[in-house]
DNA sequence: TAGGCCATGTAAAAAGTTACATGATTTT
DNA sequence: AAAATCATGTAACTTTTTACATGGCCTA
């Protein structure tokens, strides 16, 4: 009953639907390439599991959305989908639409939530644990950016720019603590 | 098989459960407490629903990390949680251990990812949507500081902070759209 | 010939949301 | 008298992860 949801409104896209859809619309790739490209660049702020993705094909490909063929390499079976006209018109409506999913979720920023459970020794390991995890991170992005030559990549850099902005946000409240 | 592990290892909590056990911690609670606490301060970072507090409370009592007492008011039936030796030393343990969850979901960010798919106007048209999110959300972290008078409170202004600091990314990355 | 990557998929579990049912108390 | 809030809970559902099974291709 709520199955059929998907087939009767095309344009109702789920969250994993829309990572899917958009790769496939950037050109044509394999389940396998959707993982791949999407945990290295979208799995930041959208990944998917291939627990997800091979259902969620084959859900886009019975609503019309992508279509798919058999091009297998060699004797290893390869099922590469192209996006359809329908499943641009798709694409094009959710990426105008108004509507925007912002969530996070931030083990370190609960953990200084409950601050008065710690010690100010302890509290102050945690702002120092929280900048060096954003230093390393900051690092971390900027050597993907080196390795997939997409160095001057907005998405990019501003997940870059967040990690840094987060490290001196830090390391000002490490000064205040210290300097208390 | 699965189920007993919690009960074997008491110092393993859920995501909810450092939530739950870390809102009992700070004070004793019913259920509905929690949810309304959670809602207007960890929410933003870590929220929780009816259909996990209650259930995790269940938990937790049975791994003996908090103890349950019924204190109706009048006719009106209420169970005050409160953390126990055990749950205490849970808590602790988990505020100092290393690893850390961080993950975050934007919407804006993915569609910024697929912008080839979109007209320059309608790029800006995102990135202006963006900012102006932001902007609201900002000013509304602010109200609710005001609200509730925490003004001061640290992970509060990170909140606040994080959303200028967005706004101020979309601002910068607006301009150069338009400047070029 | 071993190890790593390409490739497809599923089963089971875990995590989380939504919507409802129920009823008391307090405030307007 | 109505509306809001306090309070507990569950059932059904959706979403997501984890772990596994299977096997071909490529290269050192």
């Amino acid at each position: 009953m709520k199955n059929t949801m998907y087939l009767q409104d095309m344009s109702t896209l789920t969250q994993t639907g829309r990572v899917v859809l958009g790769l496939v619309a950037l050109g044509p790739c394999t389940g396998y390439d959707i993982k791949r490209i999407s945990d290295n660049s979208t799995r930041f702020f959208w990944g998917a599991s291939y627990g997800q993705i091979y259902p969620e094909l084959r859900r886009l490909e019975d609503a019309g959305l992508i279509r798919s063929s058999d091009e297998p390499r060699g004797h290893l079976r390869r099922r590469v989908y192209r996006i359809t006209r329908k499943g641009r018109s798709a694409v094009r409506d959710w990426l105008l639409d108004e509507e925007t999913a912002f969530e996070f979720r931030d083990e370190g920023l609960l953990r200084l939530f409950f601050r008065e459970l710690m010690t100010p020794a302890e509290r102050l390991d945690l702002v120092r644990a929280r900048r060096a995890w954003f230093e390393h991170t900051a690092a971390y992005f900027r050597e993907i950016g080196q390795e997939l030559d997409v160095e001057g990549d907005d998405v990019l850099r501003y997940g870059i720019e967040l990690m840094k902005w987060n490290a001196a946000w830090f390391a000002e409240l490490e000064e205040r603590l210290t300097g208390e």
